[in-house]
DNA sequence: TGAAAGGTGCCATATTTTGGCACTTTTTCG
DNA sequence: CGAAAAAGTGCCAAAATATGGCACCTTTCA
């Protein structure tokens, strides 16, 4: 049986018993007192933690908060996750946050360096208004599905965004953008960044975006937003949208 | 090179070259360019995405976005991120949430099917109000860090849980609680639970808790609370608590 | 005191991983 | 076209690692 495998089974066991002791581990799972022995110390080192009592009447006994998971997630669900904490985190204390702080920190240590930085820089420039006082919670506004696929490149991979674009007037026009920013003031959503073509500092509505593309290979820095750590400040952004 | 750090190994300089050839990982690596190969393959079996190209002037690519993470999460890091999830969600779309989601699908998957169940009963036991109209984000108030360990381990683990209570008259009390549910009602902070002494369904002021102890080997049947799926709703805990 | 429990060290054996080789297919370049 | 360079496969012996057995230690409890 597969190392893997097996150590799942002690764990599993050692759940299902409460108590156990090497001898009856071994003679479960099918393998000899030395080995599970080993795994023990295996398991440990992986963060379970497993008491022991040594001696007569002794055994085993796994605590039930150490119990691991080790899901794999691709970096696009980390930077949702992370998303979602920060704007709970913003949203005011929540029980069990500083937990949850520590999960996502234990993810972050896992990504690679220069992915971590793309993250903190791309939270620095999610900007999400608060509700006036006569909206409901569900007045938040949301965002076209179908614009999702592409912002999500452009922004993960920070390449520039083609899109069709109607203003105001109902004009319609393509635009080529480095997307710095999403902003949030409810319910509308915007798109901040720099247009390539009228070489300015630009709002899009969302919901006058269409056939939004990221255009494959180009890559940017966020110079045109000249702020520390290659973010863009809430206030100064509205400062600019006004 | 220990199996595991030659395939990270690999990535990395996947990462780094853009694209490369096998010959030149084997290289880079130090390895022979048979087992790069077997690693590829296994990698691509862990999920990761990567391109070849046959033939003269081909290679391999590996697709950033399909990098994964493979952080280590205790039970209690992934009950604090799924609330912080489920509280974004209630606060209204936000991008991403979709893929949070899918994230913590990933997580709950990963979990024992009892850990799945009882994640689901705790989230429904915490109850958060929304702000007044007057009231700022940061009026949510916060619960005493100094209470967080006892709480936490009496929700996971469903014990009892001990604590000193000065109630509204400024009277000392020692109860010991069946905690049902964390009810938030900004900027007060509420335990609602099962009084064992008094044998009647009470709520706590958080603030006015003092020495809280998880009752350790007790554990209990949301037996009180008579709603489906073992959670208490918000509607009923406010009908009850007025 | 003896039995039952965890824990360690050692070593021969079993299993898995690795590297090398020969080979195939595909693609590009001269 | 033909040679070179690339991915990919199958096989096998050698190297590395995991396993099981054994002897032995300490602790605990009846």
């Amino acid at each position: 049986m597969n190392v893997r495998l097996r150590q799942d089974a002690i764990v599993r066991t050692l759940r299902r018993n409460g108590t156990s002791t090497i001898n009856r581990l071994a003679q479960e799972v099918g393998t000899s007192r030395r080995t599970v022995l080993r795994d023990i110390i295996a398991l440990r080192d992986q963060g379970y933690v497993i008491h022991s009592d040594v001696g007569r009447g002794g055994g085993l006994q796994l605590d039930p908060q150490s119990m691991q998971t080790t899901a794999k997630l691709s970096v696009p669900e980390v930077f949702a996750l992370l998303i979602s904490v920060a704007a709970m985190r913003a949203a005011g204390n929540l029980p069990f946050s500083e937990l949850a702080d520590a999960g996502l920190a234990k993810i972050e240590k896992s990504l690679p360096a220069d992915k971590v930085k793309d993250l903190r820089a791309f939270l620095g420039c999610l900007h999400i208004g608060q509700l006036s006082p006569s909206q409901n919670l569900s007045d938040m506004g949301t965002m076209d599905r179908d614009l999702l696929p592409a912002f999500e490149t452009a922004f993960l991979d920070r390449t520039f965004i083609r899109f069709d674009y109607r203003d105001a007037t109902g004009k319609q026009t393509q635009r080529e953008v480095e997307p710095q920013a999403i902003l949030i003031l409810p319910p509308l959503w915007y798109l901040v960044g720099w247009d390539l073509k009228r070489e300015g500092f630009r709002h899009f509505r969302m919901d006058r975006i269409g056939q939004p593309e990221a255009v494959a290979g180009t890559r940017f820095r966020r110079r045109h937003v000249p702020f520390e750590d290659d973010v863009c400040p809430y206030s100064e952004l509205q400062k600019r949208f006004a």
